[in-house]
DNA sequence: ATAAATTGTGTTGTGTACAATATAATTGCA
DNA sequence: TGCAATTATATTGTACACAACACAATTTAT
């Protein structure tokens, strides 16, 4: 055991993690490039899908994303028109998005997203493997400060 | 079983994925800072005090990482003056990448990183956790077309 | 009621990421 | 030998990602 092991690119845990996400990701494009979505705006959409209308902060805090990320990406939504933005006469500071019905027909094409991903192995594991997978990178995502 | 379950955000792989890299990298940066390094950064550190002089494209195959990541990255470390950059005689297209003293020095300081996610259980998980994550992660970096 | 603290969002700056394109150097082959 | 294919790298453009800062609206505490 050498002393400078722990460095070495080879024993990390990050890197392989790292890698994987992007890896996955970079399978994803081609679908996604036919729904004219990027991959941040793919899993913004899902939770738009599933929420309909919502706070620009809850879509934030479920994407784990900070407002410099969202504010320019919801922007870019409201353009392709699967969105709209309003504010909240309750209080003005709050933005709600809401899911437009092109949002919602968007929805369906995007069903072949998945599918096709689990048709061609694009994520090749056993279900053990996938189920434990992500229930350690559960684990790992809980263990926030 | 509903129609668009396979459309929520929870029942997706890709996501726990990108979120724990993301995680990962940002428990990181507090140390790296007093390194003054990025996260990308200190991945390419890593390969460059193990073999102390490579090619740049040898780096990008290692770190996976795509020659207009790589080309602002190898200035910034030139920069710092962690390494120097020249060609290589038999091929003016190869350009050299050469760890510095000063570069080696930060390797000493880099022990602490490494070090101290481990004492601090920035990634708190079981040994045998690890073990398995890594062990599929990689698999999924192997499944590349 | 009003100052202080908090909340929700936006903007700016830095640093990735990668596709697409460009280009110069080198290699392989007819 | 000469030219096509390949290789190594750089550049440009788009889209994150997040820290830091700004700011207005709202809430809290006195």
């Amino acid at each position: 055991m050498e002393k400078y092991d722990c460095l070495l690119l080879e024993n990390q845990l990050c890197f392989p993690l790292y890698v994987a996400s992007k890896e996955v990701i970079r399978k994803y494009k081609p679908l996604l490039d036919t729904l004219d979505l990027t991959y941040t705006q793919y899993i913004a959409m899902m939770v738009i899908w599933q929420e309909k209308k919502l706070h620009v902060t809850e879509l934030g805090k479920k994407l784990y994303l900070d407002t410099g990320t969202i504010s320019p990406l919801i922007r870019k939504l409201k353009e392709k028109g699967y969105i709209t933005l309003s504010r909240d006469t309750k209080d003005e500071r709050v933005q709600i998005i809401e899911v437009t019905t092109l949002g919602m027909e968007l929805r369906e094409k995007a069903l072949a997203v998945p599918n096709t991903m689990a048709k061609n192995k694009c994520i090749d594991l056993t279900v053990e493997e996938a189920v434990l997978l992500k229930k350690i990178l559960e684990k790992i995502i809980e263990n926030k400060d």
